[in-house]
DNA sequence: ACTTAACCGAGACGGTACGTCTGGTCTTACA
DNA sequence: TGTAAGACCAGACGTACCGTCTCGGTTAAGT
């Protein structure tokens, strides 16, 4: 049973997809996304600003809602990854946290918003979300957790599971109920209970090294 | 010159509201949208079942967003609180929690992630959110947590702001990521990472006696 | 057979009409037809302008259209009439006509076209409209060209009926299909080919007669 | 700097308008003027009965108005010429006026005086009116008129604008203030006058002539 | 003076249809 | 076959009025 909606690229097509033509749409989609937001963001009003027509957007896309993630992840996912690595995977961790609290507090913050708003009711834009922004995250954040407990920085019964959801759920919960902000010091003192909380760390030099990031 | 045909007005003129017309949309409006979610929540479906005219809807509520939430607090919010009280703040924390968790697993939980999600587009169906629902559970959860730093169950110098977050972000991002499960086997691990890590408290005997309610 | 229940009370009793209100809500819905058309005339906009209640409004007119067709003819059939009495009975009837037509030609003409358009919609307003302008106007002149009739100005077998349309009709074909101008030039060659045709009087002498007034 | 992105596109770009479309529009809109009248007739309805989307509607008609009338005339235009001409442009022309007043006493002449209040209070439907109604037919008329004088059968003095008017005038008056029918001895009468007033012919002989086909 | 019935302004009510908008599909001609 | 253009169906949107209904309150006539 091959992939339900994969292109199927047989070698000898008619003519072949326009590259052109999807850049500029993913351009297009981002450009109205980041001026409008989700609201604004309307299938003929990508067709327009791209030139291009809606039917080409269908072919390639199921839903707006997939186009919308799929644009968004093309143009911010670069910026959102920090991959310096140290000795440390706790350290890592923290310069992982602190670099995406950063990321989610700008525009790209709002985006995600309300893209993740948008997997609520869909599920295709759910699935391709689930696939294309969160698992990848995830397993990157498994992975250094993982070499923590490796590394012993962490118990070796800790359950990585929990520990991600307690590390990122507050600042998505911040981030999606928006009582409160994700400033640095609510993400200084998140890593401090959580990670100080099961780690000996001392908490003091961290805060001096990270301050000169901020 | 006084004004000619000015008769002094009572402040309250004109037909008062109809309390019998309120609780019929918002009855109507909630069983929408138990059984279609907000997908299949439309204005016209709650004016059709609820046999009330659009206009009489508009008049009294911005938006559907906002019709949504208050028909959801209105049915849900009830059985959304666990109000017993013991001794042990914490132990009242710990039952809190769980039971929230219970109700997001079930069907508010599905509709709570979609009011939420809608929060994200609109920003008066935002506001109402964050005054009806988020800031009245804010507030108990920060009582309580203030009643056991008070009690000294927790540390003097804790942040019940973050401590907060990092109680019920967790939750809130299992339930709008839908990564994975909020079972009660998380629910216990995520208490006895987080106040656990801060508390001496024994977690075997707690588990022990919260089974008894799942 | 006496109602069992009612009491006898007087068939007078209660607040009676109030004459200031009915003058206020003429006057405004005149005014409303003359500024906005009948196309902007609503009961709400009469309401609020007559500092009315719509209640009152329809306690006193069927619908919206016998209270805009009242409106009118209070406004304005005052001035519709011209009672010039003179020896010859052609002679006060060519003057009827041309008052009529001057008339019609301006914002009066416009108010009743949209009022005959109104009658062909509604039966109650179309009675209305029937009863208190068709009609008195129709009797007036059937009466003059009995009298002409009566006075040898016309043939013995006239068919006034008939010729009462012929007279009328042209007018009220040019104000309602809007083809041509009910110009004053238009009006005298109707009535020297209508009553020229079957009276023996001199065109001519009339002609220069009407010029007069024009 | 030529603009990057354009090519030279055909004029005639995108789907075609269907014309299965249009005529299912135009059928459903005619049954429901014939079942309901105008005051049955919704956009809504038609676009439901035509299987059709508003926006289809709305495309190409721009007012309910214009579609009611455009309906109206595909439907009944046909049967309401009659086209035999004899000798005698008098004859035809009696033979005209006959036959239109055939129609009109019956549902077409009804839904004409609904579409003719129509275009009283909106523009674009009086345009409509005029052109695709009133012009061709009153040409029609104009030029058996025409036709009558340059065979003497009319002085050659005679004003064909005006002696149309007062042809076709009081039918419409009796059509549009429905005092009295337009029935088959009116008729008679109104030719019988107008038309003998002005000819030398025998109006015996037309009358027995004329009653074969009522 | 008291009762009572009908009046009054204000404005909410159930409805209906409006004209607009957008999602996702379909149909052309051209490349 | 891919593409741009744009017409298509479907159906919810929020608005505008309709004519009815309920309020609190007023005003005569009849007692």
């Amino acid at each position: 049973m091959p992939a339900p909606r994969k292109r199927p690229r047989p070698k000898t097509a008619g003519r072949p997809r326009s590259a052109t033509s999807r850049s500029a749409i993913l351009k297009a989609a981002y450009q109205i996304l980041r001026e409008a937001g989700f609201a604004g963001f309307t299938v003929e009003g990508v067709a327009a600003r791209a030139g291009a027509g809606k039917a080409t957007i269908y072919r390639w896309w199921q839903t707006k809602g997939t186009l919308a993630i799929e644009a968004f992840l093309v143009a911010v996912a670069p910026r959102m990854d920090a991959t310096n690595e140290t000795d440390s995977a706790i350290t890592d961790l923290r310069a992982q946290v602190h670099h995406a609290a950063g990321v989610y507090r700008g525009r790209p913050g709002q985006l995600l918003r309300e893209l993740i708003a948008l997997g609520q009711q869909d599920s295709a834009t759910r699935k391709v979300l689930q696939t294309d922004f969160v698992e990848p995250r995830r397993k990157s954040a498994l992975r250094l957790l993982q070499r923590a407990v490796e590394a012993g920085e962490l118990p070796k019964d800790t359950d990585i599971d929990v520990l991600a959801d307690v590390l990122w759920g507050p600042i998505f919960h911040r981030l999606l109920v928006n009582h409160m902000p994700i400033d640095r010091n609510f993400i200084e003192k998140l890593l401090d209970l959580v990670l100080g909380g099961v780690s000996a760390a001392d908490s003091n030099k961290r805060k001096i090294a990270s301050d000169r990031s901020g």
